[in-house]
DNA sequence: CATGCAAATGCAAATGAGTTGCAACTGTCA
DNA sequence: TGACAGTTGCAACTCATTTGCATTTGCATG
């Protein structure tokens, strides 16, 4: 077992204890459990994809996750990958992100609500999260007479050169 | 020559003058011209899209600009509507929006930067702009040591049901 | 106004990401 | 230990969009 999450989660407005922890752990053989209450069957190929998320601190696409589970547990087809993503997003385990111009990619959803940045130059990812921005987005919603279902923000953004 | 946004941009932070007026005149031949002097011919197809983009209060997507133009100007293919949206895309005449599982919708340029609001019933978008919601982003973004280079919100929202 | 030619067009074929039909497998629960 | 509904792999398909190519056409120039 080990502490693996190479995630950063920021929170500008401070609500954010120590976030790091294994989210790995016993976790996975629980969730697995709730997979089959659900009528999902627990394959091999399953099995090794729900790992290969389960330790992925990062942000990967289907062909990506192909690969990783495919090191871990050979003999898994590309499809296999794409249908079980979206039996796992339909059971709420990830979330798909359509980031523009890119492929889809995915993450676990066992962590709190969050947003993105994306850093255009090499594609890494940072999830922030502020209330403040949330607060307002529904103010805005209900001043026109909606709720929000749910909502997209994503920070395209560049390092910027000290300078 | 008609007064024919049916747009509604909302600045829930009141900086709103009436916004309603006229996009269509004479902003067309001058569009035209600036096009040619970048040495963008203006074709008869173009010129077709160009008048069914500028007076689109909505964000149509790349098939129904092709009926509209069609009907306008009998004669143009749906590849040259795509290579055309690109180039007017480029020219940063257009933008190009792609919404949550839909095809890309498009909409002048024109206006002042604003977001969106997609109501998932209906498909309908509303415009909005929150100063608040952007100063937020860029702080965000500043704290973790990037600029941004471009944003996406979007709110997907149902109407309330007033009950 | 003629005209040359780079730019643009239409068509059909290709693309990329993701989905799906189907026959062969395989978890699961009885 | 079956039975059988849920899964898999493969290849073929979809959908939105792009592209190769032979033909046409704006439009700057003569």
């Amino acid at each position: 077992m080990k502490i693996s999450s190479n995630k950063f989660l920021h929170f500008p407005e401070g609500r954010g204890q120590n976030r790091t922890m294994d989210r790995t752990t016993n976790s996975l053989e629980s969730l697995m459990q709730a997979l089959r209450a659900a009528g999902i069957r627990v394959t091999r190929q399953r099995a090794a994809l729900l790992a290969v998320l389960a330790e992925a601190g990062d942000h990967p696409d289907a062909p990506e996750l192909h690969r990783r589970a495919e090191e871990a547990a050979p003999g898994i087809s590309l499809s296999t990958v794409y249908r079980t993503l979206t039996t796992l997003e339909t059971q709420g385990v990830i979330q798909r992100h359509q980031f523009e111009g890119a492929p889809a990619r995915f993450e676990p959803a066992e962590t709190d609500h969050h947003d993105h940045m994306i850093d255009v130059d090499t594609g890494e990812v940072v999830e922030f999260c502020s209330e403040r921005i949330e607060k307002l987005q529904a103010a805005i919603a209900a001043e026109m007479g909606y709720d929000i279902v749910h909502h997209r923000m994503e920070l395209y953004v560049r390092k910027r050169t000290q300078e």
